[in-house]
RNA sequence: GUGGGCGUAGCCUAGCGGUUAAGGCGCCAGGUUGUGGCCCUGGAGAUCGAGGGUUCGAAUCCCUCCGUCCACCCCA
């Protein structure tokens, strides 16, 4: 029954789905780079790779993350597969890692368990520049350890990561949010103080004062601010472990040299957060500024039905790295240039240049066969464009003597050589 | 989910109620016999985002939808 029916809706021609986008050659070199920098700061951290599906059964996300949060509410995506399971896509990267690291024993190995991931995630909100159905997450998570040694180290990872980037001006903001020692008496203390105050807020804020209090501090209505300001301070009210955990965190950032700022307004998305939580934004202020967040989540194996494990770790937007570098210009090196183009004309001329192409690969360089039936002056065009660095031709009087005219495009000179001597004379140095 | 801007060939843009929708880039082909980057000539390529309406007549006006961008919300 499939395309039996003509939806309306359906377009005569296809589009990317909203909010998910194509990486075309053209983009490939700043991924290529984004990528390989963070497999390299990872590997030199001790950090080792995982991949987990794309989907989980629903519950590893919808459990964890929270039943008030906007991901639960409203971003997953959900689906049933043929057989009824009920499955979603993964809207962020830890809990399906967390499942992992449950299901495969890695409790029992040395604590912690250093782990790093890039994966796309999928979230159903309304695209904007920076903000996608489908994005590209870089995370690591460090399993298995409470210390603030850790946190520092995990935020060392990003700051390190960002710098290797060649991306400037990059800050970090730090915040502590509790543990469930102290964060829901102060939560109570805060609603109890807004409470009187309702009339006087913005209609935002009432939905926070009944979904995720926390976030009260964090509005940005002018009206809101005098009575933020008045608000009770989360810092005010930690217990002895969370302030002794900030404290010890903050010591060890100033002996690493990263600078942040504290920030008592920033909380997280997600409930599973215990108190280090931070967030890194490029100077430059726009909309989509979080260029990656991450925090401690001590409950969230707990929530998996595990037993109490900590651990902490952060995610970052691939798309806004790369939205940034471009904006910056940076240097993300450019593709290995073609080393021959193999133009050929005339019948039998095609046998030879596909060998030749062949042999010249095999010697390890990157060779092209130039299109079957086209002038050799197109076909040169064709090599031009695709900035090669030399030229074979191969036509009636070459095949007769088993040779090749070899072009250089740099310098315009040209040779006839035996066919079988073009790779090395091809080889870097050699010419 | 809320508010706003925009949608003309692969890309950028002109046209903003009236005969076959214009230009640039790119693509293809030619500029003498088998040779590139510059230049010249020609060609292909657009149901003017989609559907509906107003009108003698719509790319141009109106409505709906879709897409995209911006702000909010949220977040990476």
């Amino acid at each position: 029954m499939l395309g039996a029916m003509a939806d309306p809706k359906e377009p005569r021609r296809y589009g990317a789905p909203r909010g998910a986008h194509d990486v075309l050659p053209g983009d490939w070199p700043y991924w290529r780079f984004v990528r390989d920098t963070a497999e390299r700061v990872c590997e030199r951290f001790g950090y080792s790779r995982v991949d987990t599906p794309i989907f989980e059964t629903a519950g590893v996300y919808l459990r964890t993350a929270g039943e008030g949060t906007d991901i639960v509410e409203k971003e997953v995506y959900l689906f049933e597969d043929r057989g009824g399971e009920r499955l979603a896509l993964r809207p962020e990267g830890t809990a399906g890692v967390m499942r992992a690291y449950l299901e495969h024993g890695m409790s029992s190995q040395p604590q912690p368990i250093r782990l790093y991931y890039i994966a796309p995630n999928f979230r159903y909100d309304r695209p904007q520049a920076g903000r996608y159905r489908q994005h590209t997450q870089f995370g690591i998570e460090a399993v298995g350890d409470g210390d603030a040694v850790v946190d520092a180290e995990v935020i060392d990872v990003l700051r390190t990561f960002y710098r290797e980037l060649g991306l400037r001006d990059v800050t970090l903001k730090l915040n502590t949010i509790g543990d469930p020692v102290c964060r829901p008496a102060y939560i109570e203390r805060l609603r109890a103080y807004y409470e009187p105050l309702l009339d006087r807020v913005c209609a935002d804020d009432r939905m926070r004062f009944e979904k995720n209090p926390l976030r009260l501090l964090d509005c940005k209505e002018e009206r809101c601010q005098e009575i933020i300001g008045g608000a009770p301070r989360l810092s005010d009210h930690l217990c002895g472990p969370c302030r002794e955990h900030f404290d010890a965190l903050r010591g060890y950032l100033d002996a690493l040299d990263i600078g942040y700022t504290i920030d008592e307004r920033l909380v997280r998305g997600l409930d599973y957060y215990t108190r280090t939580v931070f967030e890194f934004e490029p100077l430059e202020e726009g909309s989509q500024s979080s260029l990656g967040a991450g925090g401690r989540y001590d409950g969230l194996v707990e929530l998996l039905g595990g037993p109490p494990t900590p651990g902490v770790g952060f995610g970052t937007g691939l798309e806004r790295l790369i939205l940034n570098l471009r904006r910056e210009e940076a240097d993300v090196g450019a593709p290995a240039p073609l080393a021959l183009y193999v133009a050929h004309v005339g019948p039998g001329a095609a046998k030879a240049a596909l060998r030749l192409a062949d042999a010249v690969r095999s010697a390890g360089l990157s060779a092209v066969v130039g299109s079957a039936g086209r002038s050799l002056k197109a076909q040169m065009r064709q090599a031009d464009a695709r900035a090669a660095r030399f030229v074979a031709i191969i036509g009636e009087s070459e095949l007769a003597a088993g040779q090749v005219t070899l072009r250089d495009l740099r310098d315009r000179s040209e040779r006839k050589i035996a066919a079988a001597d073009v790779a090395s004379v091809l080889r870097p140095g050699s010419t």
